[in-house]
DNA sequence: GAAGATTGACTTCTCAATCTTT
DNA sequence: AAAGATTGAGAAGTCAATCTTC
């Protein structure tokens, strides 16, 4: 007994703590989102994602990548947004296989009003649980893991 | 502008790599031991537990908050390995509310070979990307977030 | 033939409500 | 009335297959 072993069970650890966070996380904000602002977590990553997007526009292929679901759930997703009135469909002018997702005034209205009362939950979560810098040790740790780090808005390059 | 800027920024980003680092590794395992084995990742997980436990058997109110799942659905997801045959039911004989989940012989064989797969996929994951340190922090972090660190089983004292 | 988008069929899980036992 | 278990109804997302355009 034991070198492997260790590394096994912590492995194991380490995954049971990343679904286990992340289904306790989910739900809560999934609930208080749901009733405050009739958003789902997802619904508000992918305002989030347009947001931020040049011209409020992405693929939906890219936003699939960019908010962590298949093609096929980001269909599902965007149609329920469209249906709000939080999203719009456009055709793409250089190839007509392309559909880009547009978000609304109405769709930007509401990413502001949940985002006020969203951020502000999510920075008191994790300000009551880590300083400064384990909370860049969480996010540089959970950022190697694969997708991951998928979809964020590359920086920009800040020396010439 | 931005020191609570910054802040937000980080906690955003915290949650948006832990939501997607589950969602992919999440789709990714379940499809490997889908295939291979016939259990889900919550499947495996609930197996997991019971094997761990006193006698094989849980409360299925105790399993729920181990697996990280509400009583409903962990209720479903008995119901499913109950039919497959790899746990079963049994009546407490103290409290008539209760019910306990046990793993039969065939659902520790079914672990059994399940675990070898998946437990050597899982290792080679994070031995990939982390060495022990960086790992044993992961796992530490996480562990601080609600939720995540529920359901593990008490060490055995060690001291008297 | 590959890329993007979509749909049908299905699984899993949640919430809210209910029933039983304590 | 609270705790445990369960069920009906529905949301959300997956896979596999399909269609269209490149």
């Amino acid at each position: 007994v034991t070198g492997a072993g260790v590394a096994d069970e912590q492995a194991l650890r380490a995954w049971a703590r990343l679904q286990h966070a992340h289904a306790g996380l989910a739900r809560s904000f999934n609930g208080h989102l749901q009733r405050a602002h009739g958003l789902t977590v997802t619904d508000f990553d992918a305002l989030h994602q347009l947001m931020r997007a040049e011209a409020g526009r992405m693929r939906r292929t890219d936003l699939a990548g960019a908010v962590g679901l298949t093609p096929s759930g980001v269909c599902r997703l965007l149609a329920g947004l469209e249906q709000a009135g939080l999203v719009r469909s456009a055709d793409s002018a250089s190839d007509a296989r392309v559909s880009y997702a547009c978000i609304t005034p109405a769709g930007r209205q509401a990413f502001a009003a949940a985002a006020a009362d969203h951020v502000a939950g999510l920075r008191a979560l994790f300000a009551e649980r880590f300083d400064a810098d384990e909370l860049a040790a969480l996010v540089h740790l959970l950022g190697r893991l694969p997708g991951a780090a998928s979809g964020e808005r590359a920086r920009v390059a800040v020396s010439a």
